[in-house]
RNA sequence: GGGUCCGUGGCGCAGACUGGAUAGCGCGUCGGCCUUCUAAGUCGAUGGUCGUGGGUUCAAAUCCCACCGGACCCGCCA
C-alpha cells in the first residue's frame, strides 16, 4: 500500500518506539498506535500498560525510557516525543514539515490524491436490481446509493470494479404485474413510465388478494373456522383499503384490471402459466412481459442518471439463467448430490444437511437449523434462488470477487445460495461472495408496500430535495442567475439525499422522514459543499497567480486550526482504504464531514488573503489541497463539489 | 417459539472489527458573533449511570454470558 502523509508519520513513530524498546530490551512484536482521544495528547501515541503487565514493570518508567531513547534519535516528521498519562508515550507532528509533505503530495496527485496506484483484482458490484414492479423507492434508494459508494470505493483503492443491475424479469410480480397489464388494454402512461408499472402491478395484487382471501373467507365460513376467518377479514379491510385509496387515482383503469381479475375464475394459476411460458421463451409472454420489464426499466435509468448511478452491465434473469438452461443445470448437478430430495413434483435442497456435512456451521455462525431450499416448483418452473445460483456462477466467469448489495431481509437466502455452491463443490467461490445487507427504511406510521401501492419513491424524494434547495439558495443568493440557481439546486438537493442514505451505518434501520433526509445542516451534504464553496471562493478572490506571494512558508501556519486540518487531510489515503477493506462508505461520508468542519473553523479564525508573503502563499496551498480533498472525498459518494452556493 | 442485528443526553447519529487518557458530533432549547476571504457558517450554555445485571482485564461504550426492548427472517415470494 502506498503511504499516506500521515502513513509516513506513523511509521516513523513505529519505527523510533521499535527501537527505543529493543534498546531497553523489551521488545513487542506488534507496535500498535492509536490517535489519542485529544490533540493534546499528542497525534499518535503508543500505550505501555500490556507491556509492563507482561514484563512486570512500571508502564510510566518504560514510557519515560523510550522518551528518553526517542529524543535521542533523528526524527523527521516526528517533533516533540512525551510520556503522560502513567503510561502513554505520545509523539506530535512536525508541522513544518509536515505541512510541506502533505500539502506538497496534495498538490502533485491532485485528482488523484487519495486513489491507489495499486492494482487488486476484479469485483462485480451487483446492487439496486429493483423488482421491474414499481418505481424504486426509498428503501431502493439506499440500495442503490450504497452500492455506488461501494463500487466508487472499491474502484479508487485499486479494485477492478464492474457494477451489475440484475433484472429480475422470471420472478412471479413481475408476471403478475404483467397479467395485470394485459388486462389494462390500450391504457398507456401519463406519467413516468416506471411510476404507471407500479400502479398497475398494485391494483393487480390488490384485486388478486382480496379475491384470493373473500374465497378464502367463505370455505372458512363454510368449515365453521370463525376464529381463522376474523384474522383473514382484517388481512382483508388493510386490501381493501389500499384499493380503495389506488382507485382514487385512476378509476378508469382501476375498475378495467380489478373486474378483469374478478371474472377470471382462478388468476393466481394464470399467472403461474403465464410465468411458465416465459420461462419456456414462448413469444406471447416475452412480448408481454419484457414490454412491461423495459417500461420500469427506463423510469429506473432516468431516476438512477439524475442521482449519478451508473452500471456496467444490465443482467436479465431470464437470458443467464432460464433460457440459456443455466437454472436447470444447477438443478440437475444438485439432484446429483446427496443433498437434494425430490418431493411432490419439487426439487428441495436440504441445506442443513450441507452445512453440518461440509462443516459449515460454525463458518457461517449458525446456531439453528438451516430451513431446506426448495429449488423448483411442481410446475416445473424454478425459484428465485435457484437461479441466483445459475447466475452467481456466471458471475463469477467475469470477476474474482462477488458484492451483493441486498437488504437483510434476504439473509437466508443469501445464506442458502452459499450453502448450494458448497454443494456443488464450489465452496471457493462461497468464499468470495460476500453478502453486503443493509438494514431497511421504515416509514413514520405505516409499513412500505409496493404490492399495495404504498411507498414514497426516489423521484419524489429527489424532486422535493431539489426544490427545497432551491428555495434556500434563492433565499441565500439572489444576485445568482436562475439558471445558476437551477444548477446548484441540482447538486445539492440530490446531494443532501445521497448523504442521508449512505451516512447511517448500514445495520442500522432508518426511519424516513422529510427533513431528516433533506437536511441542509451540519452534517449533510450542503454542509460539506459550502465549505468547498468557500474554499473556491477564497481561491478565486486570490487571482491566478498566487506565485507571486513567493515560495510557501509553512512555519508560519502553526495555529491548531491549521494543524488539524492538515492531518485531517494527510489521512484521507487511509480513510478511503479502510472504507474500502472494511466495506463501510459512510466512513466517507463522516470524514468529509470532519473535513468540512474543520475548514471551517479555519475559515472563520484564520485569515487567508490578508496574509502576507510567504504564510499567505502557505495558507493558499492549504485552502486549494482543501477545497481538492473535499471534492475528491465527495466523489467517492457520489457528490458534486459546486464552487458556488 | 427459534435465530440474526440493533439499543449511546429530549430527537438523530459517530465511536465497537483492532479494549486505553475527561464518551464525540449534529438537531433542539437559551444566549452571543456579519463595516474583516459567502452566517447553508461560528462561539458559549444546556443536557449522558453508553438498555439492565453479571463476568474477563492494569483498563470495557468496545470482548464474553444472561435478561429486557425494537427491527428483520424462519414461503413451491423476492
Amino acid at each position: 500500500m502506498e503511504d499516506s502523509p500521515f502513513g509516513l508519520f506513523r511509521k516513523e513513530c513505529v519505527a523510533l518506539i521499535t527501537d527505543a524498546l529493543r534498546q531497553e530490551g523489551l521488545l513487542e512484536k506488534e507496535i500498535r498506535l492509536t490517535v489519542p482521544s485529544d490533540s493534546a495528547y499528542g497525534d499518535l501515541s503508543f500505550s505501555t500498560f500490556a507491556l509492563g503487565k507482561s514484563a512486570g514493570n512500571d508502564p510510566r518508567l518504560i514510557a519515560e525510557g523510550a522518551v528518553k531513547r526517542i529524543e535521542a534519535s533523528h526524527r523527521e516528521l516526528v517533533g516533540k516525543v512525551e510520556s503522560a498519562g502513567g503510561g502513554y508515550v505520545n509523539f506530535f507532528i512536525d508541522l513544518t514539515r509536515f505541512a510541506e509533505l502533505t500539502l506538497g503530495v496534495i498538490g502533485e496527485k491532485g485528482r488523484s490524491y487519495g486513489l491507489s496506484t495499486t492494482k487488486r483484482g476484479s469485483v462485480i458490484v451487483e446492487h439496486t436490481s429493483v423488482n421491474p414492479i414499481h418505481p424504486i423507492h426509498v428503501g431502493g434508494a439506499r440500495n442503490a446509493v450504497i452500492g455506488d459508494c461501494l463500487s466508487r470505493i472499491l474502484r479508487a483503492a485499486g479494485r477492478e470494479v464492474k457494477a451489475h443491475f440484475y433484472i429480475d424479469d422470471v420472478g412471479l410480480q413481475v408476471a403478475q404485474a404483467s397479467y395485470g397489464l394485459g388486462m389494462a388494454g390500450s391504457a398507456r402512461a401519463k406519467e413516468k413510465s416506471d411510476h404507471f408499472i407500479g400502479f398497475i402491478y398494485a391494483v393487480t395484487s390488490c384485486a388478486m388478494s382480496i379475491k384470493r382471501l373473500r374465497m378464502e373467507i367463505e370455505e372458512l365460513k363454510v368449515g365453521c373456522k370463525d376464529e381463522e376467518a376474523r384474522g383473514k377479514i382484517g388481512e382483508l379491510d388493510d386490501w381493501i383499503g389500499a384499493a380503495a385509496d389506488l382507485r382514487a387515482k385512476d378509476e378508469e383503469l382501476f375498475d378495467r384490471i380489478s373486474d378483469g381479475i374478478c371474472a377470471v375464475q382462478d388468476p393466481d394459476s394464470e399467472v403461474n402459466k403465464l410465468l411458465k411460458r416465459y420461462e419456456e421463451k414462448d413469444s406471447g409472454a416475452v412480448k408481454l412481459i419484457r414490454g412491461l420489464s423495459e417500461l420500469a426499466l427506463a423510469g429506473f435509468r432516468e431516476t438512477l442518471d439524475r442521482v449519478g448511478i451508473g452500471f456496467d452491465s444490465w443482467d436479465w434473469e431470464s437470458e443467464i439463467t432460464s433460457w440459456s438452461g443455466s437454472a436447470e443445470k444447477v438443478v440437475d448437478r444438485l439432484a446429483k448430490t446427496e443433498y437434494v430430495e425430490v418431493e411432490k413434483g419439487t426439487y428441495v435442497l436440504d441445506s442443513e444437511l450441507v452445512a453440518t456435512k461440509l462443516k459449515l456451521k460454525e463458518k457461517y455462525g449458525i446456531r439453528t437449523e438451516v430451513p431446506p431450499l426448495t429449488l423448483k416448483r411442481s410446475d416445473g418452473t424454478t425459484l428465485y434462488t435457484t437461479r441466483d445460483i445459475a447466475y452467481t456462477l456466471w458471475k463469477f466467469e467475469r470477476a474474482e470477487e462477488i458484492i451483493n448489495v441486498i437488504s437483510i431481509e434476504q439473509k437466508l437466502p443469501q445464506l442458502q445460495l452459499k450453502l448450494a455452491l458448497y454443494a456443488l463443490g464450489e465452496g471457493k467461490l462461497a468464499d468470495r461472495l460476500v453478502h453486503f445487507s443493509y438494514e431497511l427504511v421504515h416509514l413514520p406510521g405505516y409499513k412500505m408496500s409496493g404490492r399495495r401501492g404504498r411507498f414514497i419513491a426516489f423521484d419524489d424524494v429527489l424532486s422535493e430535495g431539489v426544490d427545497r434547495a432551491f428555495r434556500e439558495v434563492t433565499e441565500r443568493s439572489p444576485h445568482l442567475s436562475e439558471e445558476e440557481r437551477r444548477r446548484i439546486a441540482e447538486v445539492v438537493g440530490i446531494g443532501s439525499v445521497r448523504y442521508a442514505m449512505i451516512a447511517v451505518a448500514s445495520n442500522k434501520p432508518i426511519t424516513f422522514t422529510w427533513d431528516r433526509v433533506l437536511n441542509f445542516e451540519q452534517n449533510s451534504a450542503p454542509f460539506i459543499q459550502y465549505a468547498h464553496a468557500r474554499a473556491s471562493n477564497i481561491l478565486a478572490k486570490a487571482g491566478s497567480d498566487p506565485a507571486k506571494c513567493g515560495p510557501p512558508d509553512y512555519s508560519g501556519v502553526q495555529s491548531n486550526y491549521e494543524k488539524d486540518l492538515i492531518v485531517m487531510l494527510s489521512i484521507f489515503p487511509e480513510v478511503v482504504s479502510d472504507a474500502a477493506r472494511t466495506l463501510k462508505p459512510e466512513m466517507l461520508a463522516e470524514f468529509a464531514n470532519n473535513l468540512a468542519s474543520k475548514f471551517n473553523l479555519f475559515y472563520d479564525n484564520i485569515p487567508v488573503l490578508k496574509a502576507e508573503g510567504g504564510i499567505k502563499a502557505a495558507r493558499l496551498n492549504l485552502v486549494e489541497a482543501t477545497k481538492l480533498v473535499i471534492a475528491n472525498a465527495l466523489s467517492l459518494i457520489g457528490i458534486e463539489a459546486p464552487s458556488r452556493m
